[in-house]
RNA sequence: GCAUCGAUGGUCUAGUGGUAUGACUUAGGCCUUCCAAGCCUAUAGCCCGGGUUCAAUUCCCGGUCGAUGCACCA
């Protein structure tokens, strides 16, 4: 046996390399930190993680799945706040060497407005400050931008510059004009995403945790302001009941209190519906996933921890038996801060017409200027009288207008005043937006790590891998008692009658049969199918259940339903037993 | 990025200034009527670059990757 180690961590991976789950990326050039590889199996999993996210947003929720380029041109990020606010000013300590936050180091030389000075500035003002690793004095220091953002250039030659976003979500956020229309120009509506972001991180560690390449599940939700408090199947999760850790709780160092969605709205512990709704649907989905509700818990971020855009943030963490509380899910009202910032960045508006129930009726007085008579009089200034007239107050004997600084005086005959009712069908508002942000890199080892288990079965150890069987990557394992009398084909095909079902199914006739059990128990696969001599007899297989290896007899026939039941979590293993 | 430690078949490891130990795995065969049994055989390894040396997997320097601490994680 290999030795197992006692760090959950190192077994996982090891287990994980060595089954194809996670590679290192490039293994035959060294790999690289911060990047991965999902192996054969890894993949799969990850794949059925995303499509029970599609399942929930997608199809539940009825936010449509977008996809858009991983690069995006520098406009998008400037509007963003990423150019500016995602890099930091840093600058080397020439006697130690080590790297410092040039911000922080003259915060603690009591210079203020730091984060507003230029570069040159900054390095002139902490001169004379001392470096907060080995505490000499800096002396002469460059001051450079450190941007967690990747940059390119777009096309051949081209001075273009274009970076890898660090989130999906902008893509979302400069579509909205498309998505409204999509939409028929109607609150609320989503918009979701899978895919990959990227942040230069300048250490990344702790494996599948930190990466510079990672997969996120985003969903824009725009929402009318006004109707945060009102989701329309807030109901669906008010009765939802949960761990909240708040941050009054946390500045306090207590514990999180169980509470239900409705109650935490009322009590104003969670800003509003709409982000109750996330956190609530949110557990729910990683409940599904397969993790453990006691390793789950969502913490509120405290006031200073918030990004500048949001009001109110939850995390979603996972614990971790190496890493701890893992952030894993992040739930923001971002409120309208990006659509305003893409509106003004683009000049596009980024509203929607929202129309009264009635008009809004309000008199009003319009000037009507003659133009056929104003223009041949006064020519060339008669554009700019026309516009000025517009906002001119008239008297009966005529208006007084000023144009470039000449006053002139415009005899009543020129224009007609109209006193009218003008009707407001309805104004133009800025959606808010509520962000639930998943990172499913963090997801997959949440599961992985979780799903580890080694138990004493015959006294051997057995690693398992106790995946949920709506994630795990091979559905089903066949296998044929024997290499003989036939048992194998039989086996063989009744393989591929599931894959006809569409349900992953892997025949193996190699080495002992308790060695194939363990195979599969090792990646998770939760149930196994054994051909034997009885097989040709009456037709019926073994059903192995992975978690209690306990055995069943069904009937070929029924086989692929009784198993895609089995995945689906529509039928428990339990109940086929006591039939 | 700095500091400390580490890197040997797929995995875990022994060891060495003269190309490497053992186990497990994997593949083929024999055997085997439900949980890593046994037997035979086979495949497969010293992270990369430079230096010292007749000779470097081993010693030295640099790099990469990994672990840990610091910093970083809008």
């Amino acid at each position: 046996m290999i030795p197992a180690s006692n760090d959950v961590f190192e077994n996982v991976m090891e287990l994980a390399k060595r089954r194809g789950f996670i590679w290192p990326t490039s293994e035959c050039y060294g790999g690289v930190a911060g990047f991965i590889d999902y192996g054969p199996l890894g993949a799969m999993m990850k794949r059925r993680i995303e499509d029970i996210w599609r399942d929930f947003y997608v199809i539940r929720e009825g936010y449509y799945e977008i996809e858009c380029p991983t690069i995006a041109q520098e406009d998008v990020f400037i509007a963003s706040g990423h150019v500016k606010g995602f890099s930091d000013k840093m600058c080397q300590c020439p006697h130690c060497k080590e790297y410092l936050r040039a911000d922080h180091v003259a915060e603690g030389g009591n210079i203020r407005n730091a984060s507003v000075m230029t570069n040159e500035d900054i390095a002139a003002a902490i001169k004379s400050c001392k470096c907060l690793s080995c505490e000499a004095e800096l002396g002469d220091v460059e001051v450079f931008n450190f941007n967690l953002m990747f940059s390119t250039t777009i096309g051949p030659g081209s001075q273009r510059v274009g970076y890898l976003r660090p989130e999906t979500a902008q893509g979302m956020f400069v579509d909205f004009a498309r998505l409204l229309r999509f939409y028929r120009d109607k609150l609320p509506f989503g918009a979701v995403q899978i895919g990959k972001s990227y942040r230069n991180e300048i250490s990344p560690r702790q494996g599948m945790i930190r990466l510079r390449e990672f997969t996120q599940a985003e969903a824009e939700i725009f929402v009318h302001p006004d109707e945060k408090n009102r989701h329309p199947s807030f109901r669906r999760y008010a009765d939802y009941r949960m761990p909240l850790l708040t941050h009054v709780q946390q500045q306090k160092c207590e514990g999180p209190v169980e509470i239900s969605m409705q109650e935490a709205v009322a009590r104003g512990i969670i800003a509003n519906e709409y982000v109750a709704y996330y956190v609530a649907l949110t557990h729910d989905l990683l409940v599904t996933i397969g993790i453990k509700p006691e390793r789950l818990r969502f913490r509120q971020h405290l006031v200073d921890e918030r990004a500048h855009y949001a009001t109110d943030c939850w995390d979603a963490e996972v614990f971790s038996r190496r890493f701890g509380w893992v952030e894993t899910v992040g739930i923001a009202d971002r409120t309208d801060y990006d659509l305003n910032a893409h509106a003004t960045q683009s000049g596009s508006p980024m509203t929607v017409f929202i129309q009264y129930d009635k008009p809004k009726k309000t008199e009003c007085r319009r000037i009507i200027p003659n133009m056929s008579v104003l223009g041949k009089q006064y020519r060339a200034k008669a554009n700019a009288i026309f516009a000025a007239l517009k906002t001119a107050t008239p008297t009966q004997k005529g208006a007084d207008i000023e144009i470039e600084g000449e006053k002139i005086h415009i005899p009543a005959s020129l224009f007609e005043v109209r006193d009218e009712v003008i009707e407001i069908r309805g104004e133009d508002i800025v959606p808010h937006v509520i962000e639930p942000s998943y990172g499913i890199d963090r997801m997959c080892y949440a599961v992985l790590e979780q799903a580890y288990d080694e138990d004493i079965a015959d006294g051997e150890t057995r690693t398992v891998l106790r995946l949920s069987p709506k994630v795990a990557p091979v559905q089903v394992a066949v296998f044929p008692l024997m290499i003989r009398d036939g048992l194998d084909s039989i086996a063989y095909e009744i393989t591929q009658k599931l894959h006809k079902t569409g349900i992953l199914a892997e025949y193996d006739d190699s080495g002992a049969i308790g060695r194939r059990y363990r195979r599969q128990d090792e990646i998770g696969t939760p149930f196994a199918i054994t051909v034997d001599y009885d097989t040709k007899e009456d037709n019926t297989i073994t059903l192995r259940d992975r978690d209690t290896m306990k055995q069943v007899r069904i009937a070929i026939p029924e086989s692929p339903e009784t198993i895609r039941g089995l995945v689906d979590g529509k039928i428990s293993f339990a109940s086929l037993a006591n039939t």
